[in-house]
DNA sequence: CTATTAAGTTAGGTTATTCAAAATATATAA
DNA sequence: TTATATATTTTGAATAACCTAACTTAATAG
């Protein structure tokens, strides 16, 4: 049976995915807040029903059934966050949180009422790109910030969204989507980097940097 | 442990005994759509800890906690109702069941602000009264039209929610709160009623009238 | 190549919510 | 007042989701 906890454990393996990295036990566990027995009993249940597939001490990957569940219920909070923002006016940082809650009850009729209000966004607030109805995404898979080297001129396309300290943080130092800047240092073995936004300098760790993802400015 | 079940249970208990109905198992479990038995054991569960007063074979009542819980719950859904219907434009004969399903997840936060932006409003589409933060209610309790007597001029100040089906009924009758209504014939035993709205007339029976709450006019 | 650590799985148990069916209490009608 | 119907409660069992603790497998460091 679909229940809105499997929709959450597939929507968790496609951001997981999604950002590169490997669907396994812990990271999962992590990112649930369960235990990894916990997450070792749902990847069984999950693979039952063909809409994962766990290889045993190596971690899963979603069928296409599951990564269709998991698109439809992605398209609800982000849709949700923008009009959040747009609309209420609920602030940047705390969108995500408030958006998360209401992912399993949007109706269809709702849905469609925001997606139309809204234009039909390809973006949420934060720089995700919003899954068409019938299960598009587009795939943009920018740089790092982290990765970016000393003189580049870049454009944020994007911010990981889960942690609101962390969404703080990135507001207070100008860090939005579509806000341009200049790498003037990287430093090595994953040292801090310093930016310029409006002729501000600014100083960021590396995994800060490693949120941020970026892409370059189009010259001609 | 106050569960979103719990507050389920509780608010429909207040439901029942605000419409002058005893909150019997049967009326629960018909409301809940779960089996007697279930409705016991939730009955048990809720008077040890103290929410609810249970008469065995005679039904529940509300403590004071049990109460407060309750109104706090009951004052979303029809918040949100409001805020549907007036600025999302969703059809009166269904945001109840919409608003129903974000009871659980509205955050103190967007419940202010939609309170604010609705003008602290009092009632809902449906003339259910909104209570208020701190858990004050008008206690309105207006008579039924199945009740009124021939020649009455009456205002529809509130319409049962739960059944859209029925809504949609006393949509297309014109029978929506604040519509003013004459009744011109009454047959007895608990027959049809004959009534009035802007020089048409509309017959109804007594099932329907039984879920429209109206008031006299205010005649100088 | 073995010892240690980290990661993952299994086993057994708990809690909340539900149902079906049996047992009991109350209300009603002959 | 007794039979019958209706309402309520009790009992026993199921399921989803979770936890802790014990165990197993994989990775890694000397």
């Amino acid at each position: 049976m679909i229940t809105s906890k499997v929709e959450d454990y597939l929507a968790t393996i496609y951001r997981v995915t999604s950002e590169n990295q490997k669907s396994t036990t812990t990271i999962i566990a992590d990112k649930m807040r369960v235990t990894l027995g916990t997450v070792t009993s749902m990847f069984k249940k999950l693979a039952e029903s063909d809409l994962i597939t766990h290889v045993l001490y190596k971690g899963v990957t979603l069928t296409a059934t599951g990564k269709k569940i998991a698109l439809e219920i992605i398209r609800h909070p982000r849709l949700i966050e923008l009009y959040l923002q747009n609309t209420m006016g609920v602030p940047w940082e705390k969108v995500h949180e408030e958006a998360d809650k209401m992912e399993h009850i949007l109706s269809e009729e709702i849905e469609d009422k925001i997606d139309i209000l809204l234009n039909n966004p390809t973006n949420d607030p934060h720089g995700a790109p919003i899954p068409t109805k019938d299960g598009y995404v587009s795939n943009d898979s920018f740089r790092r910030l982290s990765q970016a080297k000393k003189g580049e001129d870049l454009l944020i396309k994007r911010v990981e969204e889960e942690d609101s300290k962390k969404l703080i943080y990135l507001a207070n130092k100008g860090l939005y989507p579509n806000t341009v800047l200049k790498v003037t240092n990287v430093e090595p073995f994953s040292g801090p980097i310093t930016i310029e936004i409006d002729n501000t300098e600014i100083i960021v760790g590396n995994k800060i940097a490693d949120s941020v993802y970026v892409d370059e400015m189009l010259t001609e």
